[in-house]
DNA sequence: ATCTCATATTAGACATAATCTAATCCAGTT
DNA sequence: AACTGGATTAGATTATGTCTAATATGAGAT
């Protein structure tokens, strides 16, 4: 049950733990895939209690800003989020605009001499390309 | 001169050389930064001929779709451009949502077994963090 | 258990980014 | 010069995300 490492979760974040809240973490611990926004507000609206667009949008943010969620933005497309579980990088299908999950490994920082006084956060690395749905398809064009 | 060079590039790709569309390419390899399309649409009309927003955003998907230009999807902002030179990796700010060119290097692929029937097109290495403008500000918070 | 209040929620207006439409134009070819 | 499919255009439309200000509530204090 996720139920008692969510509200450690909350708690160490000083967020409150609200129904509404909390339901967006759950369905996007739950849940394998990179919902949308519009997604996620659907999904924790099919059981009561129903939660607004706007809060929606609102606890997002807030779970981004605290380090639990990642908001994964795709080109032409809407943002997508994912819960921060175990590091790993993306593919984004160019056709589909998928976004699945890889395997994670270390990646090279740059020098710190090519960095200058930036400071650095974190590495990303997306794959991009075709999707196993997609990549049949590639021939038939 | 570019001239010639962009000529070139549509004549491979098979795009007319419009005078709109090849205010945006030249705008796009003339300019460091990575503009938003509503800041090309401004800069190419700056000088005659006038190109409409719709045009802009036409010729920026073609251009994307022929390869000459990346988009850079943005969290929460809108897309940036930049002219697809030489190779580079880049750099966004945490705070002002800037995109920097960092120089490139490479990326090692995951194992051909984690990709699976995925055919992989390219990996983008992008780092996140605070600019050099942003970083001294971190303190005063 | 009740009180308290900073934080959270809400509906809907608003803002911004991007796409669509259908009439018109023109770049490149012949 | 004529032709023609791709390109341009203004403006409407859609998609996505933010803001406002009234109301509700989680959780610590009593
Ligand atoms: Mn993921
Ligand atoms: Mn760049
Ligand atoms: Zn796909
Ligand atoms: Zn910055």
């Amino acid at each position: 049950m996720d139920a008692e490492v969510i509200k450690r979760f909350f708690d160490d974040s000083r967020l409150r733990c609200t129904p509404q809240r909390y339901a967006v973490m759950a369905f996007l611990m739950e849940c394998n895939g990179h919902p949308t926004a519009a997604e996620i507000f659907k999904a924790v609206n099919r059981v009561d209690p129903r939660s607004s667009r706007a809060t929606t949008y609102n606890n997002l943010r807030d779970l981004v800003l605290a380090g639990l969620v990642r908001e994964v933005a795709v080109e032409g497309r809407a943002a997508r989020f994912d819960a921060k579980g175990v590091r790993h990088h993306h593919f984004v299908c160019d056709r589909c605009g998928n976004v699945e999950d890889l395997a994670w490994y270390d990646v090279p920082r740059p020098a710190s001499r090519t960095l200058g006084k930036r400071i650095l956060r974190e590495c990303e690395l997306i794959f991009r390309g075709l999707c196993t749905k997609c990549a049949p398809r590639r021939a038939s064009r």
